[in-house]
DNA sequence: AAGGCGTGGGT
DNA sequence: TACCCAAGCCT
């Protein structure tokens, strides 16, 4: 048995049952999920995928909505850009494709919001196709179980993409079974932190366990702080203006903080990303919010 | 090519 | 309590 033959005979068993991973999701469903999931945990992305499939079950119809309803929608799951790159992603396809999902790696590459991960993701969960797909889960599980490391380092890069294709089966269907198996053995077992070895497919070979499970050497990556920063005004700044129903003055935006210069600051930097528009006075209003 | 970009839960 | 972490992307 290979690592990929026990990584899928253990996720037959051990799949969590996640509605994106039903049998009838759209390729639409399947990006959605995606991109919600870009930093964002399995919980959080749950009841919001719902809505979200819900009310706009096609890139069209979530294209014919201005962006403002897709920040609105993705309410609090975090990093709101990747609403707005959604919306445009379902534009672009509309645009390009004719409205459905293109199936080719690098059309999807060329959508705003898709990624590396993201666009091996969808060509090989929504549509089966042979690609390695690596997240932080499979770097840490090939990192270890093969590496014998503690962990991975901070970037996917092209080294990560050759491992984990050298681990893949030849067959596209149990490639890609592969893929999300080791996914979800990231997940679920092999956690960055307390990993659950017991309950471990690879337990008897993995290099890092024969080696003793060692942990990792040198300095941890910086942490990066939230209080007081710029990203946490434009959270403030968006929850105000996600909540309005028509334009905000900028009297209501400086409420939420104090320091003029950072406030100031980080409203520019919403308007320059796109999220925000300011109308002809001191109003605000989310992209594509502005009356008539 | 580091660093910016939200938010909340776990330890 | 303060981190640490969560299916990354973009510049």
């Amino acid at each position: 048995m290979t690592l990929a033959d026990e990584a899928i005979a253990w996720y037959a068993v051990n799949a969590r049952d996640l509605p994106w991973r039903q049998p009838d999701t759209t390729p639409w469903g399947v990006l959605v999920s995606e991109v919600m999931l870009q930093q964002t945990p399995v919980v959080r992305v749950e009841p919001a995928w719902r809505s979200w499939m819900t009310r706009w079950p096609t890139p069209a119809a979530l294209a014919e909505d201005p962006p403002s309803e897709a920040i609105r929608m993705w309410g609090r799951l975090g990093y709101p850009r990747r609403a707005m790159r959604l919306h445009a992603c379902a534009v672009a396809i509309v645009e390009r494709h004719g409205g459905a999902v293109p199936s080719a790696l690098d059309q999807l590459l060329a959508l705003p919001g898709v990624g590396t991960y993201t666009g091996r993701a969808v060509a090989t969960f929504a549509y089966g196709q042979r690609h390695p797909v690596v997240d932080t889960n499979v770097r840490r599980v090939v990192c270890r179980a093969v590496e014998g490391k503690p962990d991975a380092g901070p970037a996917t890069t092209a080294a990560d993409l050759t491992a984990m294709e050298e681990l893949l089966p030849d067959d596209e269907a149990r490639a890609a079974q592969a893929s999300i198996a080791f996914m979800e053995l990231g997940a679920i077992v092999c956690t960055a932190r307390s990993p659950k070895c017991v309950d471990c497919p690879f337990h008897d070979v993995c290099a890092w366990r024969l080696r003793g499970e060692p942990l990792p050497e040198g300095p941890s990556r910086k942490p990066q702080r939230y209080a007081g920063t710029d990203r946490q005004v434009r959270g403030l700044l968006l929850e105000v203006l996600r909540h309005a129903t028509g334009p905000v003055p900028r009297q209501r935006l400086d409420m939420v903080w104090q320091d003029e210069v950072q406030r100031a600051r980080a409203l520019a930097g919403l308007v320059e990303d796109g999220l925000v528009e300011r109308l002809g006075g001191e109003d605000f209003v989310l992209a594509g919010d502005a009356p008539q």
